[in-house]
Parts: C-alpha cells; sequence; structure tokens
DNA sequence: GCGTTGTAGTTGTATAGTACAACTTGAACT
DNA sequence: AGTTCAAGTTGTACTATACAACTACAACGC
C-alpha cells in the first residue's frame, strides 16, 4: 500500500471513529440540545431565519423528521414560525430569544470542550488541520463517504 | 479570535457537519451494513475475535446495545460465539467465512469513495491530515467533543 | 467451604431519530 | 378550470440506543 492509500485508509477510519462518538457525547455534553437541533438552530441563526425544506434539502434529511424536529423546537419555545405573505405554503423559521440564548450556551460549551481537546496542539497544526477538514467538507460529494 | 481560536472553531464546525453526513452516507454506501455494524465487524477483524465487553468499552455502547447488535450479526450469520473455557461467562466473537466477505466487500466500497473523494490532494496533504485525525481521536477524552 | 461482591451477558422497557407513504393545502402553469 | 408541482403534516414502522433488572458464573475473604 502506497503512503498516500495508507493515509486514505486512516482518514477514513478515523472520521469514521469521530462519526461514531458524535452524537453520544453530544448527549453528555448538552442534553438539553441534540445534536441535530443544536446543528438546526445553528443553521437558523446563520441564515436568520430559513424554511423546513431548507434544512432538510440541506442536511439530507427527510421532510417529515425536519417537521417533528421543528414541531419539537417549537413546543420548547426555542424557535418559532412565521408566516410567508409571499407563499401561503411556506413558514419561515426563526430563533426566539430563548433559541438564541440556548444556542449560545451550547456553543459556548462545546467550544470549551474542542478547545480543552486541543489544547496541547501547536497553532500552526491548529490551523492546518482546519483548513483540511474544510477542504474534505467541501470537496463535491461523489459517493460522499461521510 | 486568535488565529489558534477561530482554527479551534472551523474544527468544531466541520468535524460536526462531518459527523451529520456520516451516518445517511453508510446507509446509502452500504445498506446491508450499518455503520456501527461495520464498526464492529472492523474491530473484531483487527483483533481476530474480542469480548462483547471489549466492544462496548471501546466504543462507548452500553453491553446491552452491543449485545443486541451481536445477537443481530450472529443471525445473519456474519459472526459466531465461541465459549471462553477459561471463563465461562465470556463468549469470544469471531468473523465467519461470511462476514470476512462482506467485511472485505463494504471497506472496498468505502474506500473507493474515500479514494475517490480524496483524488485531487497531493500525497503530502494526505498524510498530514490523515496523522491529524490520528492525534484527534487519541487525545484523551476530557468533555469528549466527539 | 460458603457467602459476598464483582463481571459477562440477556432481556424488558422506553426514547429518539429517522424514513417512506399517504394526505392536505396552496401555487403555478398551461 | 384542471393538472401538476411544492411545502408541510401525520400515520406507521424500524433502528439504535440507554437504563434497569435479572441470570450465570468467578473470585475473594474468612
Amino acid at each position: 500500500m502506497s503512503p498516500a492509500e495508507s493515509a486514505v485508509e486512516t482518514i477514513q477510519r478515523e472520521m469514521t471513529i469521530f462519526a461514531r462518538r458524535a452524537r453520544a457525547s453530544a448527549g453528555r455534553m448538552h442534553p438539553e440540545l441534540s445534536l441535530v437541533s443544536y446543528t438546526l438552530l445553528g443553521h437558523l441563526e446563520e441564515r436568520g431565519g430559513c424554511r423546513a425544506t431548507d434544512l432538510a434539502a440541506h442536511y439530507a434529511l427527510d421532510k417529515s423528521t425536519v417537521s417533528r424536529q421543528v414541531a419539537a423546537l417549537e413546543r420548547t419555545g426555542l424557535i418559532e414560525r412565521r408566516p410567508d405573505p409571499e407563499d401561503h405554503r411556506v413558514q419561515v423559521l426563526h430563533l426566539t430569544e430563548a433559541g438564541q440564548e440556548i444556542l449560545a450556551q451550547v456553543t459556548r460549551s462545546r467550544r470549551a470542550a474542542f478547545r480543552e481537546r486541543l489544547a496541547g496542539w501547536p497553532e500552526e497544526d491548529l490551523v492546518r488541520f482546519a483548513a483540511y477538514l474544510e477542504r474534505y467538507n467541501a470537496e463535491p460529494g461523489g459517493a460522499e463517504p461521510a
């Protein structure tokens, strides 16, 4: 196996290990907000509101799944739906103040955990690692191995 | 935000994106073997057999979860249990031939997908990226942000 | 030896996240 | 007006998961 092939092998294995751990640790780190909810809220914040269909498309989730997640987030008062005057089928989703607060809080705790984990890394390595990850995720899908 | 802080932020975000995609794409790539099953089989292959408890500990899964996964894998004939003569409470798990074949096949398809995705990368970057990921995952847990 | 405590694994029960299919409502385009 | 398309909801089912209670066996202390 060439160095490149063996590196690909390692990347695959380590990414998979990471993925396996992510959900469980999210549950431990912020039980009040699942990884999915956190991601959806983050997207809403970033975009300043969007439609359920956009969330579904962006995260490759079924619209029924998003519908239920959104319903739950609305029930707990973290988001609200505003009817779209342009198109009465559409509901534009927005963070409430409570949603913004919880999101900020969870973001802080996640950030602290990552920072702690990466505490021993030289800045140069952090920057390079971050760049590799961005590049990997931005890579046009293909078979989308994760 | 310092370069290091912003890199940590990026790492967090990109790792989360990756984690979110992993399960869905595993389902698309190899519906015959869930991400968990694939991981467990891989571990068995690597170790040449181990106990259910080891799997649970290594992957931070509840023993009941592993027990059911193992039962399913046995039902489909991919693994077999051998009683441990040393300790009658223990069952040592081993891949069957069928299990080895399926694992190899899924490994091939995953490898191909990763390779395709990483096709444009210079070898040097692949090697460095792989090293960063290994280091990240090996980092002593702490809050285990994934 | 025998009771106590610990470990391996199973099973009951509950929950979350997810998909697919069928449906409703409204939009858009003949 | 009628057909087709898009947004979202709801019914149903399945998978992964955890926790708790249980069984079976092991190991230790006395």
